[in-house]
DNA sequence: GTGAAAGCGCTAACAA
DNA sequence: TTGTTAGCGCTTTCAC
């Protein structure tokens, strides 16, 4: 394994201007450039990063704080970020924390040991998560939601619950019910209040009944529709917002399981648009987030912190879109 | 940013015993110890992993190539392999590949500037496929095939095509389409011997037009079924394996929106049992490959080569299971 | 059980 | 444009 000491030896210049051609050559004659390189070439040397990164007491990687890595929609905001990351010669270092506190505490131990720069946090705010912000840690929010206390990039979730239900209602139902997160959730506190907003800008009375809790799993997406199915027929919605997609995709099959049909007696509508849902059956009415654009838009973000600069906002709200497929049809009272 | 030597100022030992009782705490006295440790809390020091990898000629770190992160097995492989690497110390490097060389040899870099010990593959071995194994880089493939040249843990995928297969011809099946992935994908190649075999063993000839080419996505699957829409009633299959549950999802909706049903006129079975597999329309029969295990046994196979250790095997095989649902059902003339 | 000291391979002043 | 040199923060002999 040769360094950088063998290089300048055979190059015969000294080892700063090996330094130099490799970090900027453009302070470098074209000939020691030239004797370098084929220098490199002969003794095959290879840079040892681990010193490298030393120096300059920057690791060149970020770690990326996931709740669980299975989740199409968070390893599609993943993609996003490292494909930014390693166009700028930055590694992703995976952080699935499978919602464990324990988890996070030990990932975010990677940047305070400097083994990371930074770290983009893919989980909500919560007041009482009290893990980020903290100082001397560079932190990025990806697809959380409002009133994040730190740089933060997501969507208009109350807009965009607010929006299916809209439509639903535009459908002609009157009864909507909604599979939210868990109670505490940001996500569900976001998306339940455009959810409460349209009802009673329609002047409908929100009914508790309507609200059935789950955990963005399609396991506790059918759970909520046995909560639906145990209504009787004539209180019971004819429509439901599911605050993911996966939930959706459970609730639809809980509903068929009981004879209930989607979309005749039921329909349905989701969030996230994950790539299951247009093959779905009936394909899945959903809000669509530019989950690749979130993560990209995150990295670029974390990126600027670490080299110091300013961040234009720290608030960065992307575009959601609707996408209306099968899964949702009129009401026929 | 405190270092070690602030801590060995205050708890007026030397650096050498301060580094000792954070690597070898054994090695110092009750005494020292706990004046160390009361000078680490005092100064609030966390030592510097960059300094102590560089030191140690050790990353600490993997890289892992997946060919798609959005995949819902490979993911699932990605956490088994997460889930070892953390409780060893270990932090996990993710290399999304998106199937591209250029991106593949980017990451390998990464292992031979030493900013990885070690490699773990999610794409299987092909001929020309020369990138690994490579000298000086520790490898192991994960959830690939038969004849690998470097270490790998991988299912048994002939026999586990054949069972699939098997299964259908006791159903009374006799036209048994296959939606493959690309044609050189080496899992192409040994599960087709699988189901090739099957049909064999039951005297029945196997037929070019039963097989239709995919490349593991819900797109390339519904495209494949527009193939077997396409031939005479009386020559289509009558039951399709498909070499992934993502491509039998795309199927199902290609036959469904042909009017062909699902399992009435078509018996349908997929391979891996990624999660949403159970919750699909019908519910798809397939071949469960036990993910996160094969992520777990590759982890633990790459930390004992880093380690230096002799692999006990080095083609290891996990049991897969068949999992039977509605997708198939028996034939009915 | 402990301390002094020699680096790991590289970068970045500084001087030439 | 180039070379000399002083470390970065830590681990690890080696001697005591």
């Amino acid at each position: 394994m040769s360094n950088i000491r063998d290089v300048a030896k055979v190059a015969g210049v000294s080892i700063a201007t090996v330094s130099r051609a490799l970090s900027a050559p453009e302070t470098v004659s074209k000939k020691s450039l030239k004797k370098v390189h084929d220098a490199i070439e002969q003794v095959q040397y290879k840079p040892n990063m681990l010193a490298r990164n030393f120096r300059r007491h920057r690791a060149f990687t970020i770690v990326v704080l996931v709740p669980n890595m299975a989740n199409t929609f968070f390893a599609t905001v993943v993609r996003g970020i490292e494909d930014v990351m390693q166009q700028h010669g930055f590694g992703v270092l995976l952080g699935d924390t499978r919602d464990q506190r324990k988890r996070e505490e030990e990932y975010l131990k990677l940047v305070e040991t400097r083994q990371a720069d930074g770290v983009i946090q893919l989980r909500p705010y919560w007041e009482g998560d009290s893990i980020l912000p903290k100082d001397d840690i560079i932190a990025v929010n990806a697809a959380g939601c409002e009133d994040t206390p730190y740089p933060c990039v997501r969507i208009d979730n109350a807009g965009a619950a607010k929006t299916a239900t809209d439509y639903l209602l535009s459908l002609g139902h009157k009864r909507i019910g909604v599979i939210t997160g868990l109670s505490e959730n940001p996500h569900t506190i976001d998306r339940l209040k455009g959810y409460r907003q349209s009802l009673t800008d329609a002047g409908i009375e929100c009914c508790d009944e309507w609200v059935a809790e789950g955990e963005f799993t399609m396991w506790s997406g059918l759970n909520a529709a046995q909560h639906f199915i145990r209504l009787a027929p004539e209180e019971r919605p004819t429509a439901i917002l599911s605050m993911n997609d996966e939930m959706a995709i459970g609730a639809i099959k809980g509903f068929r399981a009981a004879g209930i049909k989607v979309p005749e007696d039921m329909s349905i509508i989701g969030f996230d648009d994950i790539e299951v849902s247009r093959y779905a059956e009936p394909a899945l009415t959903t809000i669509a987030q530019p989950a690749e654009e979130i993560g990209k838009a995150a990295a670029n973000m974390l990126l600027r912190l670490i080299e110091g600069k300013e961040l234009r906002q720290s608030d960065y709200i992307l575009p959601y879109e609707f996408v209306v497929r099968s899964s949702s049809v009129p009401f026929t009272g």
